[in-house]
DNA sequence: TGTCTAACCTATTCAGATT
DNA sequence: AATCTGAATAGGTTAGACA
């Protein structure tokens, strides 16, 4: 980024850690809380009475004042401003300058608040994306053991069969019988499992459960053409 | 190369909403 | 009252610009 645009973006507190390099390093006096909101002073004039008016309507994003400290509560956003922010979000996951200028203009909120959203908004799309992989894994793991139990039982059955064929039990096969030249199989009751690793870990190993969301998102779950969550907020 | 800063992240706090 | 939800904060990391 260029140094106009960081001193402009710093100017009119864009950016998202508006406190870094001049934060307090002692806790915030009560009394000048005011001063150090960064809700107060709004560069944008027009916002602020945007949001007096949405105050008068009680659907004021901005924060009111609690008492007679200047203590502001925290107000949630209305269901307009999210409903805005949801669909922007949709649009692009992450926010850039413009972007954040443009729907804190429209949403009578700080640029700051425009950010903050994004940024929380991120996260919760994260934990879902998530949830919902462990939930597509769960369920490949659920299949691939269904059928490892099936193929078992039918080793067992043809193992049965052959020695029967072979004398009728004169030929006992040991706790571990030999598959392939690679794998065996525990033919006791607890016999789900294959020898030192289950299918998970092996798939694991072998990387397959490394990822990132974008990875994810352009893989797994999304179609190629889609960069934004499929999961529902 | 070191410093500065914007932008991002995760973890956490805290207050309003819900049960 | 307890719990949930989400707006906001704290502090750390990263990348780009610049001297």
């Amino acid at each position: 980024m260029e140094l106009k645009e960081r001193d402009l973006d710093r100017e009119l507190e864009t950016d998202m850690d508006w406190h870094h390099g001049t934060k307090p390093l002692v806790p915030r006096p009560e009394t000048l809380s005011f001063f150090y909101n960064y809700n107060y002073n709004s560069p944008y004039p027009g916002v602020e009475v945007k949001q007096a008016a949405l105050m008068e309507t009680g659907e004021g994003s901005v924060p009111a004042l609690m008492d007679s400290r200047n203590k502001e509560k925290k107000k949630r956003l209305t269901n307009n401003q999210i409903e805005l922010l949801e669909r922007s979000f949709q649009e692009e996951i992450k926010l850039d300058p413009e972007r954040k200028m443009k729907l804190s203009r429209e949403l009578g909120l700080q640029p700051r608040q425009i950010a903050v959203w994004f940024q929380n908004r991120r996260t919760r799309w994260k934990t879902k994306q998530l949830e919902h992989l462990y939930d597509v894994l769960k369920h490949q793991y659920d299949v691939v053991s269904n059928e490892k139990q099936k193929l078992q039982e039918e080793v067992m059955k043809l193992k049965a069969m052959l020695s029967k064929e072979q004398g009728f039990g004169k030929q006992t096969f040991g706790c571990y019988t030999e598959i392939s030249g690679e794998e065996t199989v525990e033919s006791t009751s607890e016999g789900l499992t294959l020898r030192g690793k289950s299918n998970i870990e092996h798939v694991a190993d072998q990387g397959y459960c490394s990822f990132t969301v974008e990875d994810y998102n352009t893989t797994v779950l999304l179609p190629p053409h889609c960069h934004w969550p499929a999961v529902p907020y």
